[in-house]
DNA sequence: AACTCGGGGTT
DNA sequence: AACCCAGAGTT
């Protein structure tokens, strides 16, 4: 079954940037990160910015935080850059500025949880195992025939399934991310390909005649609501040029660290409305409210920034929508 | 075990 | 409007 998943890997695989035969672990590493919940297309178009300003480990470790969060604007799940910057300093003060190898030593770097660490380790390193992402557990559950399997009732079927023991050493290397890439575009949710899959012989989902059966979706809390109001202060400098006031958030909470106009629960005084959006969090609907307002709160330590230079800074995409309405303020 | 944390693509 | 995305960390 394992040379089937190869002989499928080989000739199917997309041709993705990072699969150029270059296995360089501090690129797998970024790519790793990236991916985190986030959409393949995504990290194609974003990679390549991010290794121009952080080509390797040790500048990424000797760079500012805020400087990581600007690259990383727009992405989500911002905790993502921070662990990877935390990261990036543990191991060249722990590790001697090199990637432990075994999955245990990377799972206890920040950032780094039980999926990132074993396909880190397959694909920087060689070290076989079953890295079980969304992909991997609807493959599972598919095989199995259950509707909600554990991580591990679902690395212990794919590896008895492709090894019959053990992963070996020396021969499995491609098997994690085979799986993964098995899941994204063949086992998807909706519309299995089952006729092109290398797993079918083994596939128990696929013999009960309905694989989308598996596996059940996932109870999800509703998303609560929440109004937030922007003060968006303009103001002239000594040049007459329009400057914005810009408050940077604190270090935890949603977009910890990132920069915006100041967002608080209430609206300011004697403001004018600019504008008003819904914006979607998974588990919040965020219905914005931006309001020109004549001063900061009080509470709010800002500096004033041109727009050009707001490009630079750490922003999140509420706040981008918030500041696209300088201009209206003309 | 349930929440938090982003933003957006697919169907 | 669901559903989910190459999940990890915290409570």
């Amino acid at each position: 079954m394992r040379d089937a998943l190869q002989d499928w890997f080989e000739r199917a695989a997309r041709p993705l940037p990072w699969r150029d035969g270059r296995r360089d672990a501090y690129r797998t590493l970024v790519v790793e990160v990236l991916s985190q919940q986030t959409r393949i297309a995504t990290v194609e178009a974003r990679l390549p910015g991010f290794l121009a300003r952080f080509p390797d480990l040790a500048t990424l470790a000797a760079a500012d935080l805020d400087e990581v969060l600007a690259v990383w604007s727009g992405l989500g799940y911002y905790r993502r850059a921070r662990a990877l910057h935390a990261l990036a300093r543990a191991v060249v003060a722990d590790h001697g500025g090199r990637l432990p190898r075994e999955p245990d030593a990377l799972q206890r770097l920040p950032g780094i949880g039980p999926y990132t660490a074993t396909a880190l380790a397959a694909q920087a390193f060689g070290v076989p195992g079953v890295a079980v992402d969304g992909n991997v557990r609807r493959v599972g559950a598919r095989l199995l025939a259950a509707p909600d399997p554990s991580d591990r009732e679902v690395r212990s079927a794919l590896t008895a399934l492709l090894w019959g023991d053990e992963p070996h050493d020396g021969q499995g290397a491609f098997v994690a991310e085979a799986l993964v890439e098995l899941g994204a575009t063949v086992c998807t949710p909706r519309a299995p390909a089952c006729p092109e899959c290398p797993l079918r012989p083994g596939c128990r989902g696929a013999a009960d005649g309905d694989p989308t059966r598996y596996p059940a979706p996932r109870r999800r809390t509703a998303p609560r609501p929440w109004t937030l109001h922007a003060w968006l202060v303009v103001d002239r400098d000594a040049d007459g040029g329009a400057v914005v006031a810009v408050e940077r958030r604190a270090d935890r909470g949603p977009w910890a660290g990132l920069h915006g106009p100041p967002w608080r629960d209430e609206p300011p005084p004697d403001a004018e409305p600019l504008a008003r959006f819904v914006h979607r969090l998974s588990h919040r609907t965020i219905d914005a409210h931006v309001w020109r307002a004549s001063a900061p709160p009080e509470d709010a330590d800002v500096r004033w920034l041109a727009a050009a230079d707001l490009a630079g800074l750490g922003t999140a995409e509420i706040d981008r929508r918030a500041f696209a309405l300088v201009a209206a303020t003309r």
